[in-house]
DNA sequence: GGCACGAAGATTGTCAACAACATGCAGTCT
DNA sequence: AGACTGCATGTTGTTGACAATCTTCGTGCC
């Protein structure tokens, strides 16, 4: 082992307990699907598995359940969290309105840099949507919500956005990602711009809270 | 000892981890006020203190950070959370705009029953109001709020909801109701469920919203 | 007097063992 | 045959001990 690596294990050691190793490796098993919906969370495999004892894994799975990912029942143990349609449903509504009020509070305070930096990442889905790079524009679109929520000031309510989309990552089917479905979708994008350009507080919560209504509805048509 | 209370206990015991209880008694022991902001929870402390050991401890400590009651650093503690004014101000803010959703899915499905039980919680206020009883008032309201967002059937928004109420307890220098502060507080109550009652969503949706936003005005005016 | 250093005490992090509980199965009784 | 009882096994709940880390306080030096 490299001593580079020694350091960096030690550096990590100091600033992240096992329990929160153990949380992070957790939620990517659960996020990237290896871990399914309903499959219980046994601690004694977890723990061998990961090379630690219980302990750090119990706690683990407590702030999972904190981020809604698991659920556990006493006595029984923890169950990766399974979100039902209408929970889903649920979470799309409750991240429109608290991403429209995000982006109503950023409307007053939006800088020309912040302006600029949400006009680059438009652009570059556009680009994505012309390519037809569905897995581009997924992750440029991720980027482009998480930046408006940090910028907008609104801790609290950036910790809950962040926490919804995870939760929501439970359910999802990825909404598949037609060319016309991207454009449509960019355009918003591109309205919520111009609003928080005009120091619209109004406008800017309307696109942005209609913009994610819309995105539930092309979400829903491809439950059908 | 009787044989119901061995009954209750086994029972007790049964539905409940001491993570549970545990977790409970810090909740109350955080909310009444008796561990203040910033102070440590000192595990070996509470544990002792309350006859357990310091394993469920830690997992109460877990649940009490998802629900933004305590955080914890690591190798130094956990500590009961300090919610700042800002803090306290977002809080107000997202509640409003969840309730607010809440209340507009609710007059597409509100019974003439829930409806009925509003109304009697509403006419309660109006006398806690007359008879200058702001403990009543408190009381009352909470319910009426809470009982407004069980019968939406928005669970994750009451959830989240409840989450809030917690969270903002812990700033709560609970506002002075005065007289006036209360019977203007209880007429947007009655704008709330004349608009269910109309079964208008977007009224039912913006006069909540409008509720707490001047909730959160009549708060910041106790500040100064 | 103020600051760096170090040791002692206190506190958290982790672990492994034990106890309590749930589940599944075989055997028995009606 | 069906239902119930009791046991065996695996899993979770809880505990106390040990290791690692932080904090405090006293000492010595500048």
């Amino acid at each position: 082992m490299s001593s580079e690596s020694i350091l960096e294990a030690i550096s990590q050691r100091r600033s992240q307990s096992l329990t929160a190793l153990v949380r992070d490796e957790l939620e990517r098993l659960i996020l990237s699907g290896e871990l399914r919906g309903g499959e219980r969370l046994n601690e004694a495999a977890l723990a061998s598995r990961l090379g630690v004892s219980r302990g750090p894994v119990r706690e683990a799975v407590r702030l999972l359940e904190r981020d809604g990912l698991a659920t556990s029942v006493i006595n029984q143990g923890a169950f990766v969290r399974q979100v039902s349609i209408e929970e889903a449903s649920e979470l799309y509504d409750l991240r429109a309105v608290v991403v429209g009020y995000a982006c109503g509070r950023l409307a007053e305070r939006i800088t020309h840099e912040e302006e600029h930096e949400l006009e680059v990442l438009v652009d570059a889905m556009d680009e994505a949507a012309e390519n037809e790079a569905p897995e581009d524009y997924y992750s440029l679109n991720l980027t482009f919500h998480d930046r408006i929520m940090e910028v907008s000031a609104c801790p609290r309510s950036t910790l809950l956005y962040r926490s919804i989309v995870k939760e929501a990552h439970l359910f999802r089917r990825r909404a598949l990602t037609s060319a016309d479905a991207m454009r449509e979708s960019n355009a918003e994008h591109r309205r919520i711009v111009a609003s928080l350009k005009r120091r619209d507080a109004e406008a800017a919560r309307e696109a942005a809270e209609r913009h994610h209504i819309s995105g539930k509805r092309r979400w829903l048509r491809t439950m059908d």
